[in-house]
DNA sequence: ATTTAATTCGTTAAGTGAACGAACTAATAA
DNA sequence: TTATTAGTTCGTTCACTTAACGAATTAAAT
């Protein structure tokens, strides 16, 4: 409780140095309103604590030329894992924001306790292939399909990696690393990356679909995640729409995940035709204009609209974005936009994810940069925050999905 | 941004005589963990501006006896206002967050302008009635059905009085009582209201739905309240559940409020008998046995039991408050949670609003009860505030409904 | 019944941390 | 040279803490 000043003038001086620098200790003085001695006093502790450093010096205006400062990046970062059924990846946030190079393995089809070896495995590997040396990270965030449970480490309905729910795996991962490890849904990370640096930058309301073998969303809401009672929020499998939700199968699977999921788009082609085909199959033939394709995938966006409808009435964002393997196809979401105004009163954008298969990374980087800074600046004092700087997506956009 | 500190230890000191008071400083001191002598500062700080008085001295207990302190409720006060259809009501709350006596009248049915005058004068007459003066009100806060709009000030949407998106409620109130007002939803009050010291108390996450000649919900998630993108949060007269939301009246009217709406009830009854009856007249019909009737109440119940399935596997509440002139009733409740586990694989209680007419007008002020502590004490600082003190409903129980 | 001990309240005094204004030096464009 | 901006030093103020102490009260011992 005491003297927790100097933590918030610490915070707010640390902030402007991470979003406007380089700069210089008397614009951060006229920014912030603190004191120009203030301000130096603050940001020679952070430069012998090697959180900073001299950047160079302001040029071609009247008056004494000023010094400036930029965050030192590689003082501290934390590792980010996106932990997917068949793919692996991590990657290093450093303090300032940056994403660095990340590294990608096939999961382990073994599951449970191998699948957490592998995982501190690569943690390790991922910061060798980065200037960021082990000692300096200093937590680590794991985004993994299911619903993470806080109190036993476990993680319940995963359907794409076995043994999950059997092993701390948390704790499991704590001990391997010895850090502080946080495990979140993917979606969620998903929706806070696509609003850090994806389709929905700037917008404080928001909803990310993920259509694939299930259907599930991340909802932000006033710039916070939704997590829900009992961590169900965002189950719009369960929604009352395609199927019947009386019946029995709907609430096994979810009414809504019984015909836009992977195994029902198969089956009502299969209804349709008499033939089998996989997703991107029946997509790539409804786009050729085969008929009976291109009717299941109308069908297909006018249960999604009817869900987006029911979504939008609910918690009324600003815009949609679509992921997934199946969400994310252009073509889908256009069907979508055309038929959405014939259902939904509340107008919403609609929009593919940006951020494709790196939405969960880049939300886990700034998760990670969120926790890192409060560890090491704010040490949990209310109102005394530094907040994600502008980033740009461009480095996912270029490495391939 | 200089010297914050002084005003977060006023407001956990305050926080403290409101939640506990009457209480010692001594034990101010050790529950809040500042030292005795600032304790001593802030509370005389306190009692020559009249915020709080000595109550009396504790007795009975080892070592010297102390002074007790509590808030001085007459010290200032908000006026909270619901503005229904038919009926206006206003009470006023005071600074340790009682609710005082409240007036009620008939609406002006000329609406507009004349429900303005109304509202003001009836603001006035709260007042008299109790002990506080009009000089220490300090602002407003108005329920009313509809949506205000927070730049122009007036109401959209408000389908039981007329006009009242003519007229800029807020700024015409404002310049009639010579306070800031503030406008919101009635049933974002409900919400409120009912979390305070209703059916909600302590859930953080939970929808209230009012369900009478049209269905709406506020939405509580985390504590605060889900406003929307575009205000719109809660309109679950458009979810896509009962009618067809694709045909052109379901657009207009909305999918579920056409079927489950006033109108759609008595329309349901005539189709099924070819009688004509009101609402509570199918309800009463139903509880005898008419089958008919009771037919016509378990279609409504169902369709709710989906329209609750939509919200809990987008939200996940901890529960669903029913409210409103068909919601409220005890019998409609049973009906849903018989069907509800037949459609929601996601757990959730479902009752009945505890405070029935009287729910917006409680969180109208709540909402004022931290507004105020804000505007005195807090001054809008960050991690700085007064949180709600318990109380209980009993008053609402013993007044008329 | 009286005295002594233990405990608690609340005040005074002394000291520390943090921020500020003012005064000053330093560097640069015009 | 002059105006302007950068950065430092000094002394002051504010807010809070710890420590010590007097006052008031109950509990226990004589």
């Amino acid at each position: 409780m005491a003297h927790s000043s100097r933590r918030l003038s610490l915070c707010t001086v640390m902030q402007s140095i991470v979003h406007d620098g380089p700069i210089s200790r008397a614009r951060i003085a006229r920014e912030t309103g603190l004191s120009k001695q203030t301000v130096g006093e603050i940001v020679s502790g952070l430069e012998i604590g090697g959180w900073v450093r001299e950047k160079g010096r302001t040029r071609g205006h009247v008056g004494r030329t000023a010094t400036t400062y930029e965050t030192v990046g590689t003082a501290a970062g934390v590792v980010v894992v996106d932990l997917g059924g068949t793919k692996l990846r991590a990657a290093v946030a450093d303090l300032a924001g940056n994403i660095l190079d990340d590294v990608v393995e096939p999961t382990d089809p073994a599951g449970g306790a191998a699948v957490a070896r592998q995982t501190a495995r690569l943690c390790r590997v991922a910061t060798e292939r980065n200037a960021i040396g082990w000692d300096r990270i200093k937590l680590a965030i794991v985004g993994v399909a299911g619903v993470p449970d806080a109190s036993t480490g476990a993680v319940r309905l995963s359907p794409n990696i076995r043994g999950l729910d059997r092993i701390n795996l948390r704790s499991s991962l704590e001990d391997a690393l010895g850090v502080d490890v946080y495990v979140e849904n993917d979606v969620n990370l998903a929706i806070i990356g696509e609003q850090w640096i994806g389709s929905g930058a700037g917008e404080k309301d928001l909803v990310f679909i993920a259509v694939g073998t299930g259907i599930g969303a991340g909802i932000m809401i006033g710039g916070t995640l939704v997590r829900g009672a009992a961590q169900s929020a965002g189950e719009l499998g369960y929604l009352p729409v395609g199927a019947d939700p009386f019946e029995a199968e709907s609430l096994r699977t979810g009414a809504l995940e019984r015909v836009v999921g992977t195994i029902g788009i198969i089956r009502r082609y299969r209804d349709r035709t008499g033939e089998e085909a996989d997703v991107p199959a029946i997509f790539d033939a409804a786009t050729r204009g085969n008929l009976a394709a291109s009717a299941v995938v109308d069908e297909t966006a006018s249960h999604l609209a009817c869900a987006i409808t029911a979504v939008c009435a609910t918690v009324n964002p600003a815009k949609v974005i679509l992921g997934g393997s199946i969400g994310s196809r252009p073509d889908l979401a256009r069907r979508i936009r055309t038929i959405l105004p014939q259902c939904a009163p509340i107008p919403v954008e609609v929009e593919t994810s940006l951020l494709g298969s790196y939405a969960a990374l880049a939300g886990g980087a700034a998760v990670g940069f969120e926790k890192i800074h409060a560890m090491l600046f704010s040490d949990g004092h209310p109102g005394a925050l530094v907040s994600l700087p502008r980033q740009d997506a461009n480095r996912f956009r270029l490495t391939g999905q």
